[in-house]
DNA sequence: AATAACACTGTTCATATTATCAGTAGTCAT
DNA sequence: ATGACTACTGATAATATGAACAGTGTTATT
């Protein structure tokens, strides 16, 4: 049970997560209040205190940096919009490809996703990725050879198996029945970085 | 490149790993001292300094509990055992039962797997746990339901969902072709919980 | 209309924490 | 046998940080 938090409040709480993911620790009051904007430190304690009375941290008293985000802090839900068919070189995001948005608990996957696509066919299959599983991306126009990217091969959107050699990128599928697409590294255009898999058996 | 941990560096780093679990924040030298049953503070800087060079971790250097933890870190291997078939009545660790040990990175999941179990069937295929896939198992004897679970039954080991009733549980399959098994919650074993997933599509 | 909760500014003080210096020993490679 | 790294003890100084107190307005609720 913990209480609903105010819009202030839920920003502050994003500030601390965001913290967090950037610098591998939490902040101190006079960080938060930096971050935030505020004057004072003090403006930083109070919010503390009331997302701790609230449930979603525990402050550990006397302890520089003790600010223990609980399992609430992750599930406050952020709308994700869903990204099907993408128009020709419409960037993903594009409102007009926005089917609908879902709730998705924050924390959920390592890296914190951009939007969700929702796969078509099963060239990935056998990465466990079905056709119409919901995948969650993260928006990045770089990656490292061996992730799975959704890339943009001449107007079209892909997920594939990125394999980057010295001069050129090789998009793998993970199906026999299709073939690996190679692509001169300069050519290529990664729109994201998967980061996670949604499945709801009963979306059909 | 990372180079290699001595054993005392990497004990260190355990310690390190396991105080950010516990408390959700990194220890302070004191702290480390402390667990690691140093007299002075300084044992743990000099540690700290050599995790560091060696590229496990970054010291935000004049601030609180500057530790950050490397993706280096996490990819310390710890070697699990395979379990494969199970003899009636024993238990899932015995030795004999041992198939070989794989490198597990630690940290890949969030809840520290004691085994991996190979997967023989697909009563739970619209989980997206595959026949030959292997799951990582955290040994327990209580799960909460509707958590993934190894259980005993019948000598039997299965991999199911659990759900918990007021004075009963259900194995659910995730597979049309199967049927929920009821149990007497006191006559139910559990083994272990689901904690993280492992497919090697070149394993076969 | 009163009260509590929210959202801050600004200051002071105690203490938590890091940094650094000075040592002692053991191991390991050149 | 010499220097580099490991693995510590012990102490002090500098700074980072949390806690507390005294205020000012605003907004939501009864």
């Amino acid at each position: 049970m913990s209480s609903k938090l105010t819009e202030r409040q839920q920003q502050v709480l994003d500030c601390i997560r965001e913290f967090q993911s950037d610098t591998g620790m939490a902040p101190t009051r006079a960080e938060i209040a930096d971050r935030m904007g505020f004057q004072s430190k003090n403006a930083a304690s109070d919010h503390l205190r009331a997302l701790e009375r609230k449930g979603y941290i525990k402050l550990h008293s006397d302890r520089s940096r003790g600010i223990q985000l609980l399992d609430n802090a992750y599930w406050s839900d952020e709308e994700l919009p869903i990204v099907g068919k993408v128009a020709a070189g419409v960037p993903i995001e594009a409102i007009e490809n926005v089917e609908r948005t879902v709730p998705v608990p924050q924390g959920l996957f390592k890296q914190r996703p951009t939007y969700l696509l929702k796969v078509q066919g099963d060239s990935m299959i056998d990465a466990g990725i079905f056709d119409g599983d919901l995948i969650a991306v993260r928006k990045s126009n770089v990656a490292r050879s061996g992730e799975i990217v959704v890339a943009r091969i001449d107007e079209e959107v892909t997920v594939k198996t990125l394999r980057l050699n010295k001069s050129s990128a090789t998009l793998l599928p993970a199906n026999e029945a299709y073939e690996p697409i190679k692509v001169p590294a300069d050519q290529l255009v990664i729109e994201g970085i998967f980061v996670g898999l949604i499945r709801d058996p009963n979306s059909f």
